[in-house]
DNA sequence: TGTACATCAGTGAACGCGCGTTCACTGATGTAC
DNA sequence: TGTACATCAGTGAACGCGCGTTCACTGATGTAC
């Protein structure tokens, strides 16, 4: 054997520390939440010195930035799952959906983690704004797919958001107990989702029809 | 001049310290957002020694949940001003939240701190849950109010649900950058804000009505 | 009305802690010749 | 193929910091008699 190796049998140098920083990040946020999510913590998780991952990242933040990024990426694909797996139109969105709030609650600290980073810049993650086969713009297209070609696109554009938005405050208060009755009526948690975002995907124009003026 | 008094001019026995902590504990979120929230900085804020917090409050948290109680307790006055200023009841729903997301907007720390009290407690604040008068019953009673007859008690509150998770939403998203392009052409932030929640409010039945099966 | 005394609500110093970051360093690697 | 050397990616100790909380204390207040 060439190579030095620590007490734990690593090479000096460990070949792929950056990839090693985020993925030991997002094993704290798992088994200890946000508040544990250190830079300390993080190089100690990883079993490198504190000092290690200032050769990957520029400070703590970029590595939360790069945490958030491997998070929305996981997202995209759990709602891309999910619109694949459901050909129905009119059942496609809320499917989106409750994928979406599962995931926030399968991995509810990477979620948040998500979400501050996205409140300090004042933007949703690059590869998930409004770019072809982005999660934004598979909502988008949803709803798109599923309105009457009398929708005007820039309702599509607000479904989608209020869209996202509801998805967004289930994922924050879907545990809250105050609810706890109303699931139970509903068939469990799953059910509850469904028929809470069923109630999204709704036009001005549909509104019309349906209640007539206010 | 019978009491001694520190170099403020205060006396020594402060009178209504507790609420001065909540009050300074305000004042820094407003100025230096919720990551400068420390009991020592409320303390210093405050303009006592550090000790002194815990002759009012168990520790840290408790002071917290004080403050966030205090937010929803402004949050439930603004909205309930929305609502008796807006007799029309296919307008009061939108009006309401336009309140709620413009509120969470003025005092964002302070709406932070809210949020993450309740998460903490798996739950709103008592006096937000299902009292009468409470924000939450404002909300389901404009809905009950708005909706036709035929609309079952049960899609009532997930109505309610759904538009309480989508300002939610709003409130934490309403700053993103890609939404700027779309408020341009709506007028401005609050047109916005109301064309997003507009679409919101729908019932299942009238949602057959308008599109038909899936 | 005075006084002794319990209680309340402050003080300020100190505790140990973990943090983000920097520093001089060194082991390992890659490359030019 | 060997060697000198620049560069890369680690180490571990140290920096100053602010934190939450505790402690023994003391000034002020209220109350029983």
């Amino acid at each position: 054997m060439r190579e030095a190796a620590t007490v734990e049998n690593r090479p000096y140098h460990h070949g792929d520390l950056r990839r090693a920083l985020v993925d030991a990040a997002r094993r704290i946020l798992e088994n200890e939440g946000p508040s544990a999510l250190s830079l300390r913590a993080v190089a100690r998780e990883a079993g490198v010195s504190p000092a290690a991952p200032y050769h990957h990242f520029k400070d703590k933040g970029e590595l939360l930035e790069a945490v958030a990024f491997v998070g929305w990426d996981a997202l995209g694909e759990a709602m891309t799952a999910a619109k694949e797996r459901t050909p129905d139109l009119g059942a496609r969105m809320t499917e989106i959906g409750v994928a979406y709030v599962q995931f926030s609650q399968a991995h509810p600290a990477l979620y948040r983690v998500m979400y501050d980073c996205s409140r300090d810049k004042d933007e949703l993650p690059e590869g998930l704004q409004d770019k072809e086969d982005s999660a934004y713009c598979q909502v988008r297209e949803t709803f798109r797919a599923f309105a009457g070609p009398e929708v005007a696109d820039v309702d599509i554009e607000l479904a989608t958001i209020a869209a996202w938005c509801a998805a967004h405050g289930l994922a924050e208060m879907n545990s809250f107990k105050q609810f706890d009755p109303l699931k139970q009526g509903l068939g469990g948690e799953e059910g509850f989702l469904r028929a809470v975002l069923s109630h999204l995907g709704m036009f001005p124009a549909a509104r019309a029809k349906a209640n007539g003026p206010g």
